[in-house]
DNA sequence: GAGTTTGAAACT
DNA sequence: CAGTTTCAAACTC
């Protein structure tokens, strides 16, 4: 393959070669990425398919080195990463401490002027607190922070047609675990059959549920028929 | 949809 | 390590 059209990849613009690219850069829930991945262009960690050890599908990236096609260039590029950075592909979301419940930030975030409580904020965008590694400023991401607070309790799900998650604390979804624990033990005790033990533990959960939603209602005021 | 703001990642 | 640049996503109008 001529040393032009390798550089130009799947990109239809650049490379005419390959028309069918125009039908694979059809990325709705992914990125858009102008970079790609490209030997030359070092900076592929802003594309998240590949930050995340994904190969690029269906993404609208331009140029893009991220696919089978440039196996060994991808490769190199992933050993150059690893090189600087053992963990560079390594989840951004941890459990923190060993023994913490609540997950976060591996990294932490750097926040300076949104508060830690706009999607800028990785913290924020991942539904974890900001803590200790964090080097925000004015950081509003915190437990019992009352500007976070406030903004749970938003009632955005008027606009979205959801309802908040403020409803599933994390005491709510030990809760729910023990419970269908309890009700898979329960299954194990009096021997019953994988499937028959399947059923008690959703329709254990289905009861979980009902209960989580019912509560919530109440606590918003919300008639319940 | 265009322009602005923001912060992560890369670079110096 | 700190400051700067680049980038793409989030946000605003």
């Amino acid at each position: 393959m001529p040393m032009q059209q390798m550089e130009n990849g799947r990109d239809p613009e650049r490379n005419p070669d390959y028309p069918e690219a125009a039908k694979m850069n059809s990325c709705q829930t992914s990125p858009t990425y102008k970079t790609g991945l490209s030997t030359e262009n070092l900076q592929n960690k802003y594309c998240d398919c590949f930050a995340n050890g994904d190969f690029c599908s269906n993404c609208n990236c331009n140029n893009c080195y991220n696919n089978i096609l440039h196996e060994i260039e991808r490769f190199q590029a992933i050993k150059t990463y690893l090189d600087r950075n053992p963990e560079a592909f390594q989840p951004k979301i941890g459990k923190g401490k060993l023994g913490d419940i609540k997950p976060r930030h591996n990294k932490g975030c750097n926040c300076k002027r949104s508060g830690c409580l706009k999607n800028y904020c990785e913290c924020y965008e991942a539904k974890v607190m900001c803590s200790s590694i964090c080097k925000c400023i004015g950081c509003k991401n915190y437990e019992e922070s009352p500007d976070r607070k406030t903004l749970m309790d938003m009632p955005h799900y008027s606009d979205t047609g959801r309802f908040p998650l403020t409803c599933i604390s994390w005491e709510v979804v030990e809760a729910t675990c023990a419970c269908l624990l309890a009700q898979g033990e329960e299954a194990e005790k009096e021997d019953c059959s994988i499937c028959l033990a399947e059923q008690m533990i959703l329709e254990e959960f289905g009861r979980c549920l009902s209960q989580i939603l019912y509560s919530e209602f109440q606590s918003k005021g919300f008639q319940i028929e």
